[in-house]
RNA sequence: CGGGGCGUGGCGCAGCUUGGUAGCGCGGGUGCUUUGGGAGCACUAGGUCGCAGGUUCGAAUCCUGUCGCCCCGACCA
């Protein structure tokens, strides 16, 4: 390929809508350009890095025994209907573009696939004999992103790579949620990536066990905390620790004693003003949960003064608490004066609240259910005794003991944030430590969540109908590709690991006036593509220094300049990521590059942990 | 959606405070010179200053509204 015809416009100033080093650099290199805000027009040259990425998802995913399929991104409202998450992705803040076609039907655009895929396993797996099995597709998926951001990093429009797998049992479904392990590792391996695999908090897509891959980048919007050995990483959404031990409150009495606490509604300031530390305290936050289904709850949370809410797990706690009869739980925010005021209720405390706030507060509450929702960190249900508020103004209780509050008893849960530095639940001698990472693949055991509700059954051994066993496995090609630009570029630009380089090698004739080199050049080309490489020809009647910096910038990662040595038939190699050069024949240089190619495309030279 | 910022030739920006009929660098075209790390000179094309109202003799500039984009939070491959 020639680079005169490659329609290939580099900038040279970085563009004022990008941010990040891949960003900037994708949208210098004229790989992409931005056609709305999360949507992106893939220029040739990035095409072929997302080819040779989706070539790889499949090898690896035909290796696993997998079927690629297509399915429809244009989905019924119906179905999602079916599933019970229709409301959660179209209303609020949910991220499903949705549309009303001519005959008054809903429809909504893909975000993902569970649905489609189960009716059609519905449909079409009836018996234990046909199992297991696996789909997986290649596709562009919709989201209504609440910020698009970072270029393809979290599009609107990006491609996926989903895949389904569908078991007779448990068992079954872990033996494929492994073999999706070791072929993801495989898949990013090969693109070049170095990659941690983390536990995660399995989402709006549910189900029980669920893994993502990070490409470790400063860039990344997710903080992961491991042990320095590597055997423990998770997202810190769903990251657990052991806390520091809380500092023992001594008391006089027996009994809770009233202090009189003006302007002290933080824990920093109850501390400050009364000598406590913040680990003898109880801190409680007020939220209101919004489900798909019945009235608004309010949420009661009980966490040690010293620690920290972490959101999903609250979220997860109060899924589970309010059940399935409550539908999805939209919206879970904190509760402020006003929304109190609109209830017709009388003013809170807020502040000053307790742990024991009663449900009588919510009397004549206006459109919110009348009982609390009481939940508790383990941190702070394990205080024997402490400071807390006292429900009343400018009033906190020293002394306080659960068994003496009285009132209803909270659900005890994990609700704490873990933080780097805390020891590690597995080996409390080792200390978590923070990294930044960009997710690109997450593998779920869905279990029968969905498989339930859409009635996606078979017939066992025994004759008897149970629904399937799934399990959901999605790579973020797209993203994939720019993660690999964030891990892989310096000063001068991109360096594309071989094995999804669009281009493997570009030949620099330094000038094309010089019908020698022009000669060299074109032969080299040809002799190079004869070998199966790769090959660019820079063609073009620019200086060679344009060249030079045009081919640094778009980062192929072996270039050969064809310059002062022509006329011997002598030129240089240079290596892109290294910059080591060597002048050498162009005999030698086709043998050469075709050995070093070869064994580089294979990739599996990434290092990877856990 | 809340908070912050930006919309001026293809790209990056200045001009706006203090209204007076639009400029710089890069890029494009032509010619000459140059030719191994984003060359020099000359000529040239290209902009209803996001859009809509308003104030004014006069608006890129002041006012109102609106649309778009970016950044910080909730979401996720």
């Amino acid at each position: 390929m020639r680079v005169s015809r490659l329609m290939l416009v580099t900038l040279r100033d970085d563009p004022a809508e990008a941010e990040i080093p891949s960003h900037k650099l994708l949208l210098r290199g004229g790989y992409m350009r931005r056609v709305a805000s999360g949507v992106y027009a893939y220029l040739p040259l990035l095409w072929r890095v997302l080819s040779k990425i989706s070539a790889i998802v499949r090898q690896e995913m035909d290796a696993t025994g997998a079927l690629e399929t297509l399915l429809p991104a244009l989905q019924p409202a119906s179905l999602w209907e079916r599933s019970g998450r229709w409301q959660g992705y179209t209303a609020g803040e949910g991220i499903m573009f949705h549309l009303v076609d001519r005959q008054e039907r809903s429809l909504g655009l893909g975000p993902t696939h569970e649905e489609v895929i189960t009716a059609l396993a519905a449909d079409l797996l009836r018996s234990y004999r046909q199992l297991p099995v696996s789909l997986y597709q290649i596709q562009t998926k919709f989201r209504d992103e609440i910020r698009p951001r970072f270029g393809l990093m979290r599009g609107r429009e990006f491609i996926m790579k989903d895949a389904y797998s569908f078991h007779a049992d448990e068992a079954d479904l872990r033996l494929t949620y492994e073999r999706m392990d070791q072929a993801y590792r495989r898949i990013f391996s090969r693109c070049g990536l170095r990659t941690v695999a983390v536990e995660a908090d399995s989402g709006a897509i549910g189900g029980s066990a669920s893994q993502e891959f990070m490409v470790t980048a400063d860039a990344g919007e997710d903080l992961i905390l491991s042990s320095a050995d590597g055997r423990y990483a998770a997202n810190q959404e769903r990251a657990c620790s052991l806390p520091e031990p809380a500092v023992p409150l001594v008391c006089a009495t027996a009994e809770a004693v009233e202090l009189h606490t003006p302007g002290q509604h933080s824990i920093e300031a109850l501390c400050a003003a009364h000598g406590f530390e913040p680990s003898q305290t109880v801190k409680v936050l007020l939220l209101l949960a919004r489900c798909a289904l019945g009235q608004a709850r309010v949420v009661l949370v009980s966490l040690r003064g010293d620690q920290q809410l972490n959101p999903t797990k609250l979220a997860n706690a109060v899924s589970g608490a309010l059940g399935e009869s409550a539908g999805a739980l939209l919206e879970l925010e904190p509760i402020t004066p006003e929304q109190i005021h609109l209830e017709g209720l009388p003013a809170w405390p807020l502040g000053c609240l307790g742990p024991h706030l009663g449900d009588e507060w919510l009397a004549g509450a206006r459109s919110w259910q009348p009982t609390v929702l009481r939940l508790a960190d383990a941190t702070a249900a394990e205080l024997e005794v402490f400071v807390c508020g006292a429900n009343r103004p400018d009033t906190h209780l020293v002394g306080a003991r659960w068994s003496a509050l009285g009132g209803p008893r909270p659900i005890v849960a994990d609700l704490r944030s873990a933080q780097p530095g805390e020891r590690c639940l597995q080996d409390p001698a080792q200390r978590l430590e923070s990294s930044r990472g960009i997710e690109v693949g997450h593998i779920f055991q869905l279990g029968r969540k969905y498989s339930q509700v859409l009635e996606a059954t078979f017939t066992n051994e025994q004759g008897l109908d149970e629904p399937l066993w799934m399990g959901c496995y999605g790579i973020g090609v797209s993203r994939l590709a720019q993660a690999a630009v964030e891990q892989h570029h310096d000063q001068h630009g991109i360096c594309w690991p071989v094995a999804i380089a669009p281009f493997e090698v570009i030949v620099v004739v330094a000038s094309a006036q010089d019908p020698v080199q022009v000669a060299l050049g074109e032969r080299l080309h040809d002799e190079l593509e004869q070998a199966g490489l790769e090959v660019l020809l820079d063609d073009r009647s620019e200086r060679a220094g344009v060249k030079f910096k045009d081919a640094d910038l778009i980062g192929i990662p072996w270039r050969v300049v064809v310059g002062r040595g022509a006329a011997s038939a002598q030129v240089e190699l240079v290596e892109r990521a290294s910059g080591t050069k060597c002048d050498l024949g162009a005999k030698e240089v086709v043998t050469l590059l075709r050995e070093h190619i070869t064994a580089a495309r294979l990739g599996l030279t990434a290092t990877q942990s856990s």
